[in-house]
DNA sequence: TTGAAAGCGCTAACAG
DNA sequence: CTGTTAGCGCTTTCAA
């Protein structure tokens, strides 16, 4: 089955390739008369032809192509969705693009890889990079010539767009919380700490909490792994063995959290009446485990439409001023945190 | 910043386009010098050059592109990705096509709508289509001129190839554990009852089991909505109200499980000591969440490496046979399931 | 109101 | 060994 392109339109016709294209991409000021529209048009229907959009954009310059890049948190291992929150987030990426007449080429990437050539290589109209990236793949990205915008990324750099939050004061939220509820032993747990990472950040926002409430901070405390349920399982087992008779933890992502919660359920200690959890995310899954989570909410579809937003706007002008959007958070209470005031 | 293309390079090292392009594709019997090669190579790295793919697709016929097709399961909603069951599999996919050069173009679907010309509009090298869909479209599916696979469907045409387990075995398979665990209130719990869709399947499997043990079918034990987490928890409240005192249940998604499991918590019924449970998939929550679920495990991301594979295979050979993979499922025992027995 | 022709960036005969 | 040429499917001046 040979695929018909517009020459063949033109044939049946009998008008010419240009005309063809003409009608199809009817500009404002059409002049192609209302009959050959409309025998093009019933053309097109019987030939059933859709234009080839890569030779469309060959002239045009223009993809309707957004890239998607998202991390792999280990290399060699395929899942990135782990964790839910890539999931929310993408869904509301390829809706948002999908309304807005993009495509979304999709791509995880190893750490070591020079994930950008897809973007060139493609020629897609912007890129929506999700996570931190060592700066050596960012110098990469700054040399493309299409709209970037970089999601929960501390990275500062006036080749970029960023969306995020303020993932200290949202640490700082989540360990006040706990120490408003009378804790003062608290645990910090979540996945690496590299520098200028949202981890790093919310653990900030974590001794900013302790300092302020005149806590003692105790580096016996934290607990550093990934951002996954498995390590959510080691950490109660380290927390059991460090012995260091915590109260109430704050952990940096929804799904560490239940890992934690399975973990500690299997050496026998309750959640809240044992260990207080505030967590981050509100991963729709927060609210679906037991008992639901008291969680950081950070709306993640919003982080992803207002990306997709971001390219198209981006795309649209001339000038080139950066944006730099930070998305608000609160603290949604549910059934993970015990009062422990008198 | 002008993107650059290979006449730029031909110039910078004063060649033609041709020689450029020869040692760029360099094929096994080439005969470029090994100076000339040399100093394209130079002249490609200093000038940051990246062949475009899309000009390059226009000639091969081949883009290198596999198109993913998720559903979304109401229209104008954005999430997709609600059941983590199409994350996982995302996952396997995209990164089985990454490692194999192959880049996804990800698009869901209202389910009015035509999906299929993003495939020929951009000329895709297979499309991958997940779950089932009303024949009106795939009749468009169908004079596509690329291998499609369906992944999770029961549409049997000789121009598809699909990938799928075997849903009524499943569905025999849990109810009958749990008859064996000595239950025989057993309810069934699902999404949408549509013909030839995996969850009617699974419900046959379910009359299967019950008519095998001699067990009289009730159809007050059968709840159908959606398959999401919300629809489990109206499903504990509908249990509640209709009064059939159920020991057991088999759940046809592990999220859909956990949402009843939710719902009968906050009823005071627990699990499983007042009602057992099986579900289905072996999503990667079902582990996480409390009591952990007994449920029919398939292996998802072995489902997207296949359907990735079947691809790849499929626009290597000239030969047109249709493969129809089923994959085998097993059911791991958890935390979800009481002994009933005497 | 329409067509001829050039050209987007690239590959592939075919010459030389 | 390398260059010339034609052409993939499309858009867009420019002329008619």
């Amino acid at each position: 089955m040979k695929r018909v392109s517009i020459m063949d339109v033109a044939r049946e016709v009998g008008v010419s390739k240009a005309t063809v294209s003409y009608v199809l991409n009817h500009h404002p000021g059409e002049t192609i008369s209302a009959d050959t529209t409309a025998r093009v048009w019933d053309a097109v229907k019987r030939l059933n032809y859709v234009p080839n959009l890569n030779a469309r954009s060959l002239i045009s310059r223009k993809t309707n192509m957004i890239g998607v890049i998202i991390p792999q948190t280990e290399p060699g291992k395929e899942f990135m969705f782990a964790n839910p929150f890539y999931g929310e987030l993408l869904s509301a990426i390829e809706y948002t693009a999908r309304k807005s007449g993009y495509h979304l080429l999709l791509t995880g990437t190893e750490t070591d890889q020079s994930y950008i050539n897809i973007a060139r290589n493609r020629g897609v109209d912007g890129i929506i990079v999700v996570g931190t990236y060592p700066s050596k793949n960012l110098a990469e990205l700054r040399s493309i010539d299409v709209p970037v915008v970089l999601i929960d990324s501390y990275v500062r750099d006036p080749a970029f767009h960023t969306i995020g939050i303020d993932d200290k004061e949202g640490g700082r939220l989540a360990t006040s919380y706990l120490i408003e509820h009378g804790h003062r032993k608290i645990a910090f747990v979540s996945g690496s700490l590299r520098e200028h990472g949202v981890n790093d950040k919310r653990y900030s926002g974590y001794l900013a909490a302790l300092a302020q409430a005149g806590i003692a901070f105790n580096e016996k405390r934290v607990y550093a792994g990934t951002v996954d349920f498995d390590y959510g399982i080691c950490a109660a087992k380290e927390m059991a063995e460090r012995g260091q008779k915590e109260t109430a933890a704050f952990i940096a992502a929804d799904v560490l959290a239940m890992g934690l919660v399975k973990g500690l359920h299997g050496l026998g200690v309750r959640i809240p009446q044992d260990l207080s959890i505030v967590s981050f995310d509100d991963v729709y899954l927060s609210q679906m485990c037991e008992p639901s989570l008291t969680t950081i909410r950070q709306d993640i579809s919003a982080k992803g439409r207002n990306a997709v937003q971001v390219i198209i706007d981006a795309a649209a002008q001339t000038e080139h001023k950066k944006r730099e959007i930070i998305m608000p958070i609160t603290l949604v209470e549910r059934e993970s945190v015990e009062d422990r005031r008198e």
